[in-house]
DNA sequence: GGGCCAGCTATCATTTCTTCTAGGTGCGGC
DNA sequence: GCCGCACCTAGAAGAAATGATAGCTGGCCC
C-alpha cells in the first residue's frame, strides 16, 4: 500500500497540497481496515502546568459531522484517553472502548473520558491503532486509522498490520508536515508580538534591556515595555520567568 | 520475529536488564537480516550553540572492538551522517555509503565525515537502516541495523522490511528506557550541584533570590551563590541566560 | 593530614530590573 | 472618522541582580 503513495525514495509527492495527502493517505489506510483517518498536530502539547493544549490542526477523513468541533472547541482532544497515552509514548499503539479490552488506553480511562468514550462508542468508533509522532525540536503529531464496527478478525489483521501502518503515518506525516500553513506551526494558546519575541529571544541570549536597545536601535524604555509587555501576556512574575515560558511554548 | 520478544500486550519482559534486551533484540534483527546493532540515547541531542553531544548511552552488538572508543571518545558519532540526519527526522530510513547511492545520507556527507564513512567502509558496514525514536519531552535514541557485506537481493529484503524493524524499534526501546542507569538519563556536557539545580528551578518558575531564600530557609548570600556559581559553570551571561540553557540541557 | 569541593554566611558598590506615570505616531478594521 | 493595537520615547523610585571580597564547616579522597 505503501507503493502506492510514495516515489521511489519513500517520500510523498512534496508538490501534493496537505489536503490531497490526506485523502490519498486515507486510501491507503482502508487497505489496512481503517474507515477513519484522524490526523492532528501541534507544536507545544500542554501549557506549563501540565493541561493539553487543543491542537494547532485536524483533520478528519470519513468521520462524523460534528467530530471536529467537539474535539477542537468542546475540549474533547483534551479528555480523549487515545491522545493522553499517545503524548506520552513514541510507540504505535492500537486501542479499544469495549469494557475489559485490555488495551493501554483502559488502564487509563476514568470519569473525566467519559464524554469521548461516550462519543466513539455510539458512534461505533471503538477500535482502532495510533501513531504517535514526537518530532525533533518538541512538535508532537498523531494519526490514528479507526476501524468501523470491527469485528475480532478485522481488529487481528489491524495489530497485524501495525508496523505497515506506523511506517506509512511516519512517511504521511514528514510529507504533509512540509505543506503546513504557517499558523499551524504555532501554539494558539499564548500570541506575543513580533517585537515582543524579538526582545525575549535576546534577553534569553543573555542580553540586558540597555545592550537589546543598543543592538536594535531602540530606546532602554522601549525594550523595556516589550519585555514587560510580553511578561504580563505570558502570566509570568519576571523577565526569568517569562522567558522560560517562552522556550516552553517555543515562542523563541 | 516481534513475537519472540515481545508479551501479549506488546512489551518486553520489563524485568529482563538492558544488555539482556539487547541481546535479544539483536537476535531478533538478524532474522531482518541486520548483523550488527547500534543502539544510543542521549537526553539532550545538541549543545546551546548547535553542535551534536555524545550520547550518554551506546550498545553495540557484533561490531568491531574500537568502534565504541571511536565514537565516544574520538567524535565519531558527530561525524556521522545517519546521526545527522536521524536526529532532524522522525521517519526510519535506510542508508548505504556506496557512491552514487541515492540515500538521504548521500546528500549530506562531506569532508567532515570522512572519517566515519571510510571507518565503515574498511569495515565493510556500508549498508543498514536506521530508526529515531524522539520522545516526548527531547530524549533521543535511535536503533541501527548494520548488513554485513549485503548485495542487492539483502537490501531489497532490508528495504522491505523497514516497517516491522521500526516496530520492533519503538517496542525495544520503551522496554529499554526504563531499564537505563540514572546516569543515562543527565547529559555530560554539564554538570551542576544538587543546590545549583534547585535554586535554578526555582528562579525558572519566577521566584527571586530573596523568595528562594525565604523557601529554602537559607540566607539571601547562600542563595544568589549558588545561582551565580550555576549562571558560570552554564558559561551564561547572566540569570536568564543560564535558565534558558538549564532548560536546554534539561537540567530543570 | 592535607587538599578539594559543596555548602554556608556576610557586606558593599554598581548596574539592572520592576513598577508606575505620562505622552506620542501609524496602521488596519469597522 | 473612530477605535484598538503595536510600537515608540521619557523619567523616577524602589527592589533585585551582579560582581567582588572575606570568612567558615563538613565530607571525601589521596
Amino acid at each position: 500500500m505503501l507503493d502506492t503513495l510514495v516515489d521511489a525514495a519513500g517520500r510523498i509527492d512534496p508538490a501534493l497540497p496537505l489536503d490531497a495527502q490526506v485523502d490519498r493517505t486515507h486510501e491507503a489506510m482502508q487497505a489496512y481496515g481503517f474507515a477513519t483517518l484522524v490526523y492532528d498536530y501541534t507544536p507545544v502539547p500542554w501549557t506549563h502546568d501540565g493541561a493539553m493544549i487543543a491542537p494547532s490542526l485536524l483533520c478528519l477523513r470519513n468521520a462524523p459531522d460534528d467530530m471536529f468541533a467537539r474535539w477542537c472547541d468542546d475540549g474533547y482532544y483534551q479528555r480523549d484517553p487515545v491522545q493522553q497515552v499517545a503524548m506520552r509514548t513514541h510507540a504505535p499503539f492500537t486501542w479499544c472502548y469495549r469494557d475489559k479490552a485490555g488495551t493501554v488506553i483502559n488502564t487509563v480511562i476514568d470519569d473525566s473520558h467519559r464524554p469521548v468514550v461516550e462519543y466513539l462508542r455510539d458512534s461505533g468508533m471503538v477500535y482502532g491503532a495510533t501513531v504517535p509522532l514526537h518530532m525533533p525540536g518538541g512538535g508532537y503529531a498523531t494519526l490514528t486509522g479507526i476501524c468501523r464496527g470491527a469485528d475480532a478478525t478485522a481488529e487481528a489483521e489491524v495489530r497485524h498490520r501495525l508496523a505497515d501502518f506506523a511506517l506509512l503515518a511516519h512517511v504521511f506525516h514528514a510529507g504533509a508536515f512540509a505543506r503546513y500553513d504557517p499558523s499551524a506551526h504555532v501554539t494558539r494558546a499564548v500570541s506575543l508580538s513580533a517585537r515582543e519575541r524579538e526582545c525575549l529571544q535576546f534577553a534569553a541570549e543573555g542580553l540586558t534591556a540597555k545592550e537589546i536597545a543598543w543592538r536594535l536601535n531602540r530606546s532602554i524604555a522601549t525594550v523595556v515595555m516589550h519585555l514587560n509587555a510580553a511578561t504580563r501576556k505570558l502570566g509570568a512574575r519576571n523577565r526569568v520567568h517569562a522567558v522560560t515560558m517562552a522556550v516552553h511554548y517555543r515562542l523563541l
